[in-house]
DNA sequence: TTATTATCGTTGCAAATGCAACGAAGTCAA
DNA sequence: TTGACTTCGTTGCATTTGCAACGATAATAA
């Protein structure tokens, strides 16, 4: 009747937490682009994404890379595009794909974030190295 | 005039990482527990957390320690409940209170998947560790 | 006591979500 | 060419979600 239960303990279970610790620093971290920008979280990575690359890419690129639902990225794109935060145009070679790229206006935001999010890590690893 | 965009590497930031890795770590665990027990993410971390503790405990007391809603954690008791998987009594010092406590059943559920826990655990860590 | 305020768990409801199906475009083979 | 199949992005729709409000209970103050 060995029990088991009591080898199984929770707090040194990895997914578990992670994932915790995961949504604490996400939440945390997303106020800044929330309370700033209006953006959700999904906004915040598919901007996040396009910056790092120089060309237009599609939107199966970014759900793929970024690991995202394809609708959601779609419904998000849509509103960036509303906002004028990205562009969306036709690719010329296949015309099933959306080249997508970030205005004037989106660059802007993610120069400004930047900044906060340099800050934010550096808060948070000091934190993990020397929590009290 | 200063370009920073190139000083941001979003392969580097903490919370954009951390949560990419522990999105995959979870949706790929929680394939055991959704398809052996039929239990989704918040239920499960329901049961785990009661298996840590020998006492009945309450629904606040969970949704603090384990990060999920309110709501969530209510709604997510209520169908384990029907399941027969935790009893829900009140609490009689703090009539408000609910005490929630696992059934066999729900002991059952926790000691088998210690053991997939483990494994699963194992095998995460020494990918991480040794990665191909 | 009574009045005020806080806390617990539930629930109504609007908004977000994710799946599956779709049309459009492309690929490949016959 | 045609037909079967695949892939892309969007969207319809049922489910899930999270906020805010609620009733019930408890704690605190007057």
């Amino acid at each position: 009747m060995g029990n088991n239960l009591s080898e199984f303990i929770l707090e040194d279970f990895l997914p578990y937490q992670l994932s915790i610790l995961t949504n604490r620093i996400s939440r945390d971290f997303s106020h800044e682009y929330v309370s700033r920008f209006n953006l959700d979280n999904a906004e915040w990575r598919i901007i996040a994404h396009l910056s790092q690359v120089n060309q237009p890419i599609s939107i199966r690129e970014i759900y793929s890379k970024v690991d995202l639902e394809k609708s959601k990225v779609s419904r998000a794109v849509s509103r960036l595009s509303a906002r004028a935060i990205l562009t969306k145009t036709e690719n010329l070679k296949d015309r099933r794909l959306v080249d997508l790229k970030l205005t004037k206006c989106g660059k802007k935001i993610i120069d400004e974030m930047t900044m906060i999010a340099k800050n934010y890590e550096t808060e948070v690893l000091a934190k993990i190295e020397d929590p009290e």
